[in-house]
DNA sequence: CTCCTCTCGAACAACCTGTTCTGTTATGAA
DNA sequence: TTCATAACAGAACAGGTTGTTCGAGAGGAG
């Protein structure tokens, strides 16, 4: 009894999800239609709407795969270092990733992908000593938007790199600068 | 005879634009109907269908005005010294950039958007020096990430600060890491 | 095996799209 | 001002999507 739900449940949403991600490689979101997503999952219609209200609902289920993005954050190493880990999982869920964060992907995931990730930004800077206020906030969101941005070009192949290099030229980027600017030491 | 169009013609696209901006401010992007627009902007149907194919045409043609993320950048000055005068040009467009970048304006726009940054960053550190290849491709990604993620934020309000502090925290934060990473001196 | 949950598939009204048509109005040129 | 014409309104249309409902049937839990 896996997760305590009968099996069927379990076939059914897995089918509409896999659909979703499909379909949004092919078309990207907003042209996917829930008559599309139905006819890839092959799955009737009502019964579709029995577990989901729409199509967005299905979107976020299959966020929960992207825990990826609340890695808790060590704060002893040099600086940022989530990164590096980050960028080898994406590699390994490239698929499902282009699909949500990608070119094709929805606004909102995007956006909860990024609140994730600020979370865990704004996490590691007051660990360091960062003070709380108007500068950190700014400060977590060009680290945020930075990362992101990297991840959404990488999965749609507009960048050729390895983790590695895609982690090195990040941290090289935004470390030095970040740091000084909240008067945070650099290594611990 | 501005444009050397119809006035019949500048009324109605007028019209149309305005009444986009003012439905995507008001349930987003992707809800908005074509039915919706038609009625704001009070112009019969199959007018609307005579200037734009679709939906996504208006928001092009709205992005005419965005023209300012194409700056000329100056390499004279201190590093990224674009950012100030359009932190305050979208001040001063608030509700235009917040109906097309923001939390609820498409994702296409902001594609469209990043890529003309892009240009500006990438022309400017070329200007001081860098050189061509994969690390500046990802440099530039990081500063454009950041600027957009600050841009985006702000126009939504989740963030409270001036043009001023949003322009020192992102050339604070971003051009000791990037400039170094890319070999190139500071200050001209 | 039995019961109950889940699923299927059809049918539905309501909505949106993009096109076509006819008749009307405003515009710019003469 | 007059006038030909380009632009407009509004209705109607087929085709597609949505979200709901229903009864019949299949599949899993116990």
């Amino acid at each position: 009894m896996s997760g305590n739900v009968d099996r069927r449940v379990r076939r059914t949403r897995q089918a509409i999800q896999r659909a979703l991600v499909e379909l949004i490689l092919e078309k990207g979101y907003e042209p996917v239609t829930v008559t599309d997503l139905i006819a890839r999952a092959d799955v009737g219609r009502s019964t579709f709407y029995a577990h989901y209200p729409d199509k967005q609902a299905v979107l976020f289920s299959a966020l929960e795969e992207m825990a990826f993005l609340r890695a808790a954050p060590r704060h002893d190493g040099p600086p940022f270092s989530f990164s590096l880990p980050m960028f080898e999982h994406v590699r390994e869920q490239r698929r499902l990733v282009r699909a949500l964060l990608g070119r094709r992907g929805g606004r909102v995931v995007m956006a909860y992908g990024e609140s994730l990730l600020e979370d865990v930004v704004r996490e590691e800077l007051l660990a360091r000593g960062a003070r709380p206020g108007a500068t950190l906030d700014l400060a977590v969101t060009c680290v945020t938007g930075a990362f992101m941005a990297l991840v959404r070009k990488w999965v749609d192949e507009e960048l050729r790199a390895t983790p590695a290099e895609l982690d090195a030229v990040f941290r090289a980027s935004v470390a030095p600068g970040v740091l000084a600017a909240l008067e945070v030491p650099g290594q611990s």
